[in-house]
DNA sequence: TAATAAATGTCGTTT
DNA sequence: AAACGACGTTTATTA
């Protein structure tokens, strides 16, 4: 069986071929009209509606209504089932040995059960991440800051870890907090914090910098207090700088290198 | 119709029923072998694999692999779509005007297409989130400490708005910010910026306390620094006392007063 | 296991 | 539209 679809079923029907779909490991698609509890970490309740319930191999388990890009109700991986009919309805419980969280859906109407053996081996990649910046800024260092030279990346402090620390074209220690997204007031907070724990430790001047596409304005009047600057970074110019540094880098190995480094080459995320 | 379902459809049936079913903003299920591009705020690459696309009538669209909680590439509500048969894969476009982002799959095989018109009006409720500890600290202030009376709920300061503002039992001005799960460094953070632009307002003297349910260990030693001061408190056990206090006022309604005062009670969240 | 921070975070609310 | 913070955030990484 490589798939089953049943259209319209009755809950019996349902029941066993859902049952078997979890027991298999499957990817279960149900639609139909249900009401949702959930009871862990907070509580919900959810009454009647037609719903998408997704139940995956891995026992996540998703709750999506015909709206909005989350769902209502969910639990993840690594669900423990049961399935059960109760009082003329189809009752599926997730439960969550982490924290004890128990999902109940509970369907008095079935419109479809769909259930697959889903083969998913592709590869994902994804670009222009902070990441991404970090390393952008580390292979050209000028994207910061004429004459910045970064020494370390990671470095943990007080706890927590400093995205670069290095030094400007002074020799001014430079802490460099890097965001793909516009810098809010945690974002100033946590470099803040950064800046005055490496304080603790040297009696250097230190500037902190706060690399980002842009700043939020409550953001600003922080910066200015605190003492920060901001450099404008956006994670898509990082990208297509990395991008162009590694491409070129490739070549220069397919021009004058042989078959095992570009081999590890190719491998870089 | 109200339910349309395609089992191993050719290309150009999905084709058909996919622009049909996005035209009249059902909820569309498509189960098949596929590749997806995404170009945005980043930009990613996904290799063939069999997946399930959700399209929801708000324009939501998420790409759900065989395993993870989360979709490997999606679309928020609104997105726009152009479906096309293209050397012989059915392409399935979500453009997003905001931010101008492009999320493409390519389906070379088709498993299933089922199309739904879902009704669901169904409401949802949430108990135990950070405004109801809030409210039952407001209910009964002694959960925070004995003597304490707030005075104001998320009052705006610098920007950024404190959770509650009180006073403790000796006078002191007390600021009160709450969360749900374990304070972490950046909640101290939080509280203490609150604090500071507080002190920039008054000479009086100001007590920051973070209620959670419990302290993570690297915000311990921030909040002796930073001379502040935690108090345990539990989602769950504010949940539970604020339902026992409204079940309480709803009898007194019940026993005491008219129609309208109850139907005014029964609507609270 | 706990803690720390990123995320194409999303989502609601308010200015 | 921008900003701010909650979220049952989830997920990855590291001590």
């Amino acid at each position: 069986m490589r798939q089953l679809v049943l259209e319209k079923p009755s809950l019996d029907e349902a029941y066993e071929a859902v049952r078997n779909g979890i027991a298999q490991r499957r990817m279960l698609l149900i639609v139909g009209n249900c009401t949702v509890d959930y009871v862990g970490r907070a509580s919900s309740k959810l009454s009647p509606g037609e719903r998408v319930l997704i139940i995956k191999p891995d026992g996540s388990t998703l709750i999506h209504r015909p709206r909005d890009y989350a769902p209502v109700n969910w639990q993840p991986p690594g669900s423990i089932f049961k399935t059960r009919l109760v009082d003329g309805c189809l009752h599926i419980r997730a439960y969550r040995r982490k924290g004890g969280e128990v999902l109940d859906i509970a369907f008095d109407r079935v419109a479809l059960v769909a259930i697959f053996h889903l083969i998913d081996d592709g590869e994902f990649y994804l670009y222009a991440s902070e990441e991404d910046m970090k390393q952008a800024i580390l292979h050209d260092p000028s994207l910061l800051e004429e004459g910045f030279k970064p020494i370390e990346t990671e470095k943990p402090v007080e706890p927590g870890f400093i995205d670069i620390l290095g030094v400007d074209k002074e020799g001014v220690l430079t802490v460099v907090e890097i965001k793909r997204r516009a810098a809010d007031r945690a974002a100033v907070l946590q470099l803040k914090s950064y800046v005055d724990a490496l304080r603790a430790e040297t009696r250097r001047r230190i500037r902190g910098i706060l690399a980002a596409p842009s700043l939020a304005k409550g953001a600003q009047s922080l910066m200015a207090a605190l003492d920060l600057e901001f450099k404008p970074l956006s994670p898509r110019r990082c990208a297509d700088i990395l991008r162009a540094r590694r491409g070129r880098r490739l070549t220069e190995y397919l021009n004058v290198k042989g078959e095992k480094r570009r081999e590890e080459s190719g491998s870089q995320p």
